[in-house]
This record gives structure tokens, sequence and C-alpha cells, in this order.
RNA sequence: GCGCCCGUAGCUCAGAUGGAUAGAGCAACUGCCUUCUAAGCAGUGGGUCGCGCGUUCGACUCGCGCCGGGCGCGCCA
């Protein structure tokens, strides 16, 4: 079958055991329009030869093909394993190199909920891709330039409480800004047109370079960076680099110009912008405009976002790798559903502005995801309607998880049960996050998060607990000869257990390609499951040989794949809880 | 008005190129701790996958039309 696609020639973990351990369906669809989809199988079959790894291979129902794993293949594949750095994973092939743009906060603004999406998506796909051998560059794209920082700098100049700036400097800027800013929309009864032109006034000395301005404006920079550090460092979040939009201030005059120049974009009630009219352009942007610089010659987020991906794809491989051979030929936007419209404005310019001037138009995939909602299915908001600080909620997930930690396990010295409440927390918030559907809102619930039953983070961490303390109470180390001994795999148990784990890295692999982490959620769910089940059923330590050694081996393997995994979603581990 | 997303068990959610009898957790009920952490395990009940039509050997998944909800649409990001 020549014509054939071989790449659709797909073969996955069946969806129940009872069929098998892997099937292939691609038979029927190639076979549609020829022949019988089960002659055509057994035609298949007959030259198929994998006798050394599977049992007979079965045809059933329409023409599937259902694999069963030999226990012999299956205890083979867990040695090599043992003896791997990294077991269960293959490196992707070509190795990529993907700039990540996510976090993206705001400067004299306090983290916020709305920011933990973004972060934590971000930072998990980071270092899934990494894992999987990509070339990785993760980009903070803070908002430290716009219209915002007028109105900052009347209140700075006019309302500052020194005193108030210095116990906390976020909550005080956001309260002068919010009072300049309330006097500054004509819609509303506040308004107060003196202070809207004295804002005004401001950001125009601010971006002509006015050095009392520029002062103050790197001061609520500085202010606003330790504040980033600070909820980053507790999320275990990390950047190569934090390039905000001021960065490009000089880089979007190019833009301008080439984008004129090819007649790309135009004049339209004084602001320059793209317009998609072609009849193939995508609905949602088709005839509006992208505005990419504004009536007063100001730049706005089009700008910076078109800028930064000129400098992406052409500067910054070479400044974060020394070498000068990099493509990037992908940046993910890890931003809200919202901003659909913006993302595919942005791509359809980019593809016409690089395609006219001779470059490669890097591929821009947004990675969208939904709101997190309250209880009441609005956006999660406190009790006064404010946006809940992401300190507080760190801070209420660490209390919350104390609290529990103390009691199911009130010998353990405080010290330690602090620091098990900051794992169990902190996981807690960012398991919650990503085991939903990025794409679906979800509601918010401190009892779901943290419950002791049900696909938690912390069932995963116990799951890990459980195998630690085995090696603690046998004085085991996974040295002391098992890494070369033989499996002797019986108790369906452990089979089922080991088949799991043999999938780690087809999982990592869907997660990669559709920037999907609850897939990875879901297997390590059903892993602590397997492993849970085994548990009640196999005892390690008392168990006779070769019984004892091969469930060692199993516990060591689950725990490796627990861990890695569990860190690929930016969780920690603990040994005891 | 145009566009995007969503609608699965009482509740909160999974469901990887369309694939086999649609799955978890919670809530309800029933068992299991002198035995490696019971933050666990086993079991029972619970569904016209919003509605209709179509494509297909096969539809929760794809197309069209309704109904219901959310969001976005010219100078915020």
């Amino acid at each position: 079958m020549p014509d054939a696609d071989a790449s659709s020639l797909l073969i996955r973990p069946c969806p129940d055991p009872k069929f098998g351990d892997y099937q292939c369906n691609a038979l029927i669809a190639l076979a549609k329009n020829r022949e019988n989809p089960r002659e055509f199988a057994v035609r298949v079959l007959a030259k198929l030869d994998v006798s050394e790894w599977c049992e007979k291979v079965e045809l059933a129902g329409a023409g599937f093909i259902n694999f069963r794993l030999k226990t012999s293949a299956l205890a083979q594949a867990l040695q090599s394993a043992m003896r791997a750095d990294r077991p269960f994973i293959q490196k992707e092939n070509p190795q990529r190199t993907i700039v990540i743009d996510f976090s993206s906060p705001n400067v004299a603004k306090p983290m916020h909920v709305g920011h933990i999406r973004s972060t934590i998506l971000g930072d998990c796909l980071a270092r899934t891709l990494r894992l999987l051998g990509h070339r990785v560059i993760t980009d903070n794209h803070i908002g430290d330039w716009g219209t915002q920082f007028g109105m900052l700098l009347v209140g700075w100049k006019k309302l500052l409480d020194r005193n108030a700036l210095e116990t906390d400097p976020l909550a005080e800027m956001e309260r002068i800004y919010k009072a300049v800013q309330s006097k500054c929309d004509p819609e509303k009864p506040g308004y107060d047109a003196a202070t809207h032109e004295a804002a005004r006034a401001e950001l125009v000395k601010l971006q002509n370079g006015d050095a009392e301005n520029l002062v103050i404006w790197t001061e609520m920079k500085k202010l606003s960076q330790k504040q980033f550090d600070e909820i980053y460092s507790r999320l275990g979040v990390k950047f190569d680099c934090t390039l905000p939009e001021s960065f490009y201030n000089d880089k979007v005059k190019q833009v301008y110009e080439e984008l004129t120049a090819k007649g790309i974009a135009v004049e339209s009630e004084g602001a320059l912008v793209v317009f998609q009219n072609e009849p193939t352009a995508p609905a949602n942007i088709k005839g509006r405009p992208f505005i990419i610089r504004k009536r007063d010659g100001a730049a706005n987020y089009a700008s910076t976002d078109l800028a930064a991906v000129l400098y992406r794809t052409e500067e910054l491989a070479k400044e974060v790798y020394p070498r000068d051979d990099l493509t990037v030929e992908e940046v993910l936007y890890v931003v809200d559903s919202r901003q659909r419209d913006h993302i595919d404005h942005l791509f359809a310019t980019v593809h016409k502005w690089f395609t006219a001037t001779g470059r490669n138009p890097p591929r821009l995939p947004q990675v969208d995801f939904g709101t997190i909602l309250g209880e009441n299915n609005r956006p999660l908001k406190t009790r006064s309607g404010e946006n809940v600080r992401l300190r507080d909620l760190l801070d209420e997930a660490e209390e919350r998880a104390l609290k529990i930690v103390s009691q199911k396990n009130p010998d353990l010295p405080e010290a330690q049960r602090r620091e098990i409440a900051r794992i169990v927390g902190i996981g807690a918030v960012k398991y919650a996050d990503l085991l939903p559907n990025r794409t679906s809102d979800y509601v918010f619930s401190w009892d779901k998060m943290l419950a002791l039953d049900g696909n938690t983070a912390p069932y995963l961490q116990y799951a890990y607990v459980r195998i630690r303390s085995i090696f603690r109470k046998g004085g085991e180390t996974v040295e002391s000869g098992i890494r070369n001994a033989e499996l002797k795999l019986t108790a369906p148990e452990e089979i089922t257990l080991a088949k799991h784990l043999l999938n780690f890295g087809i999982v990592l692999e869907a997660v990669a390609k559709e920037y999907r982490p609850n897939y990875l959620c879901n297997y390590l769910y059903e892993l602590a499951g397997n492993f849970a089940r085994f548990y009640e059923n196999c005892p390690v330590l008392k168990a006779d040989e070769p019984q004892r050694t091969t469930r060692l081996i199993l516990c060591d393997l689950t725990a490796r794949v627990l861990k890695q995994g569990l860190e690929v979603l930016g969780i920690e581990t603990t040994e005891q809880m």
C-alpha cells in the first residue's frame, strides 16, 4: 500500500487492559474502500513478527490489533530502566529551540491569582520540553511601560506615603494608582480633567527621558522585582531572561518602518494599523484593525510583541546559548484565552512581515487557558471584591497544609512539619491548576486541592512517602545489589504497575505536543493508584526472594517516576508527611 | 450584530489522529488497621454525553442548525 501515510500507523496504549496492553486501530481506516478491514488485518498480521516482545497478537472487532506484552519482555524493560538516568524517557528528535513567554506580571501591582495559571503552566511546559531534550528559553515579558505610569507618577509625587511604601510597597503603589486612576476616567463621577492632563504630561516626560521620572520609574521597578523574586522563589520558578516591555523601546521603530515600507501597515484614524482582509484570514480578526502604534505616537503591547518576536527569533538564542547556529522556530505564548484575537493578529502580521522581508516566520502557538472561578462561579475575588494576592494565597495554602500535617503527624518536630506543609501546600495549589484541561475554567477550592483522597498533589506525594518509608524501614538502598538483579513478575498488581511505568515517556510526549500537563497529572494519579493496590496486596520487605527484590525494584522505579513526574509539574516531594 | 470558547453522574471534573460496555473524586451506603504511613484499599447504587439532523463500518469527539452559559470585538495589557 505505497500511498499509505506511515505516520498514521500509531500504536498506543489500550483504553481498557482487557483488550491488551497496546493497540493499533489504523488498519481499519487504511483498508477502507479497498478490502474488508479484517481480512486486510489478517494479511498484515501474517507478516508481523513481534514474538520476542508480545504474546499472540489478537485481532478484534472491526480490525483492531491488540498486543499483549510478554512478562519476560516487561521484566527486561524494567531492568534496563533500572540502569537509566531517566527511566522510561527518550529524548525527542530533532531537538528544537523554543522560547516560552509566560507569567508577565505588571510593575507596581501585586501579583494575584490572574498570574498563577500562566506562571505554573509556562514553568511546567518549560520543564517538560527540557526533559525531552529541547533547548528552552524562558522569558518574563514584564509590563513596565505604558499609560499606567503617567498616573503612577502623579500619585507618587502627590500622594505617596513613604512609611506605607516602606512596609508594603506594592500595596502603597496600588493605592496611589487607584486614587489617580479614578480621576482619569471621563466616564466616571470622580473625573478630574486637571489630574488627567497631569498624568498625560508625566507620561510624555517619562517617554522623553525626563531624569526625575526615570528615577521614580526605576525605583518602582526595583520594588516590584523584589516582590516577583519572592513569589517565584516560593513557586520554584526560574527565568532565563526577563526582558520587559521597555527593553523594546528602541526596537519598535524598525517594526513601524518595515511594516510601512512593505505596505503591511497603514495609517488609519491617526494610528498605524494592520488589517487582515484576505479571504483566507481567520474570521475572528478579518477586517479588524491591529493597532501597532497609537495615534499619539506611543507604542502599545502590539508594538512590543512584534518587536519581541523579531528579537527572540534573531538575537535571543545567541544571548542565552553561546553559539551562533540556533534557530528559534517557535515562541509559546502562555496567555489566557481572552487574548486569542491578539495572538491571531500577531501571528498573521508576523507571517506577512517575515515573509515580505525574507525571514522565516516562527510558529507562535498560543497556550491558552481559562479563568479561575470562586465558589459562586464568578472570577475568584476576595470577599471585598479585590483580586486575591498570590502571596496571601500561598500563605493560606501553607497554613492549611500545616494544620493537616500537625493533625496527622503530631510527633514530628515543628520545623519539619513546616517544611512538609510548604511542600504539600504549594504542591496542592500547583496541581489543582494543572489537573483540569487548561482551556476550561475551574473552580478554586481549598478543600478539594488539599483533600486527603482523590486526584490531588498530597495523594501523589503520599504514594512517594510510602515507598520511601519501605526503603527506610528495610535499611535498603538501591545500590545494594538490586540494580542488576533478575525480576520475576508474578502477581497481577506487579504486572499492572510495571506496564503502567512503561508509558511514562509516551505521556510526556503527549504533554509536549499539545501543551497539556493534565495528561501527566492523570497518568501520575493512575500510577499512584496502581501502586496503592500493589502496596495493599504485595508485601515487600516480608516477601521471600526473588519476589522481595522484584518488588523493591518496582518500588524504586515507581518512586523515581513519581518524583520525576511531579518535578516536571514543578511539585516537590518529601520523605515523610 | 460578528467572532471565540464551553455544556458529560446530585456536585467538581477526566475522556491523547473518530474506536470496543463513557471514567475518576466528592457526596450516600457496606466492609478492611496487633501486618512496609488507613493522607490508604475493596465493594454497591448513580448517565437519552444540552437538543435535533447529517458524515462514517463506528460520533462525547467531525459538520450544520437550534437552546443555554462565559468571553472578546479601534488606540488598556
